[in-house]
DNA sequence: TGTCTCGTGTTACCTATGCAACACCGAGGG
DNA sequence: CCCTCGGTGTTGCATAGGTAACACGAGACA
């Protein structure tokens, strides 16, 4: 974050042109069918610019999602423990904010997760997810006392949530009704959440609120 | 144009965004709260950048309208004499294109020319376009037989058209009416251009067409 | 009165980017 | 078969731009 701010101005600027650049092509043409040297010249970047900055088309597609997941990422601090010393804000704000993102990138990640989209994709958005939830559970560990079936793989619940996570937005993208972020926000929240925390060792969900 | 083509990538950048920052700061704000650090933050243009390009907001302002006036100017070469010598096109398709560009921006020219508008702005658009329609006359003067009254001041008629075009458009974006850009354009053509082109010594204004 | 803040211009130094050229590769196409 | 063509990725050099600092002037305000 502040690591971002002080960042040089025209690397900034470099990566928001870039960044918008392929995805106004990705709603367009597709992912596929777009080059190294589109990009760059819509961007108003020069090509061997781009290289500098990503290694290939993928590269610059897959810091997209994890930018802003990294984003949402550090919104998520004001989590805090109740009286009962369980997560609060449920469902959570930062949920509808990432479905509020994806809603506004839907063409986007219609294109990238969809039938004909690019299942490297998907699968770079699972491990991301999983690897951010793996360390937000060291930081709630850190603050909960909670016990953990010691036979389970510590990272299946994660696992479990990010295909959650993905299936519920390919499920809302190619939905003929329009629910709002904020429903599928509770929906994604009350299903995957409550078996993830009890996964992780809660004795009993939280109570709905909010 | 092929000049402008030509130039550095980067200047051609820095140019868009600092043209488009002052642009949306005038139309949200008005003019004369905006400072050059204002500007160039919201261009993500270092300020000292700015002084790079530019004297002042006044300058950067001023070099908006001259560099779309000559991309319309340069677009005015198809004028062409018909079977009597005189300029065809009437309207011109270019006139259209002004006040097209008028009404793409309005809320801009409104804030520049308007009651609460810089004086300072009309007054170099007025300059601006005498320039423009001298240089114009010349071309024409090359290309054609014409006789002019040799008392009369050379760049009146220039001046006259100017202070007509931009009194139109005043009156324009003061309307309460939603007259389209073909309209204004033939109104203004069809009330300036005859008594120019009259002026400058043809003897009769040429037939209306298109 | 002094000084504090804010906007203006300007400068020296460093760096990110543009540009042009290059080799490479795979897909067509004669 | 060779051959072009288009896209990839890389490199050396020139330069536009970022950064931080500076002096200056014009209010605001005690």
């Amino acid at each position: 974050m502040s690591h971002e701010e002080q960042t040089d101005l025209r690397i900034r600027r470099t990566h928001k042109f870039l960044q918008e650049a392929v995805i106004a092509h990705i709603i367009e043409r597709g992912f596929e069918a777009i080059t190294v040297g589109d990009i760059a010249e819509r961007a108003m970047i020069n090509r061997a610019t781009f290289y500098r900055h990503y290694q290939d088309k993928y590269d610059l597609v897959a810091r997209i999602f994890e930018e802003t997941a990294n984003h949402l990422v550090a919104q998520m601090q004001p989590i805090t423990k109740d009286a009962d010393n369980r997560p609060t804000q449920i469902p959570p704000a930062i949920w509808i904010a990432f479905f509020t993102h994806v809603a506004e990138y839907a063409r986007l990640y219609r294109a990238m997760l969809g039938k004909n989209g690019s299942s490297w994709f998907a699968a770079r958005m699972r491990e991301y997810t999983i690897t951010i939830m793996l360390d937000l559970e060291k930081q709630w560990a850190r603050q909960m006392d909670r016990t953990i079936d010691p036979t389970m793989p510590p990272e299946l619940p994660s696992a479990q949530l990010a295909q959650v996570l993905i299936g519920t937005i390919v499920w809302w993208l190619e939905s003929e009704d329009p629910y709002t972020p904020r429903q599928m926000a509770t929906w994604f929240h009350r299903f995957a959440f409550y078996g993830y925390l009890v996964a992780l060792g809660y004795p009993s969900p939280p109570p709905e609120r909010g």
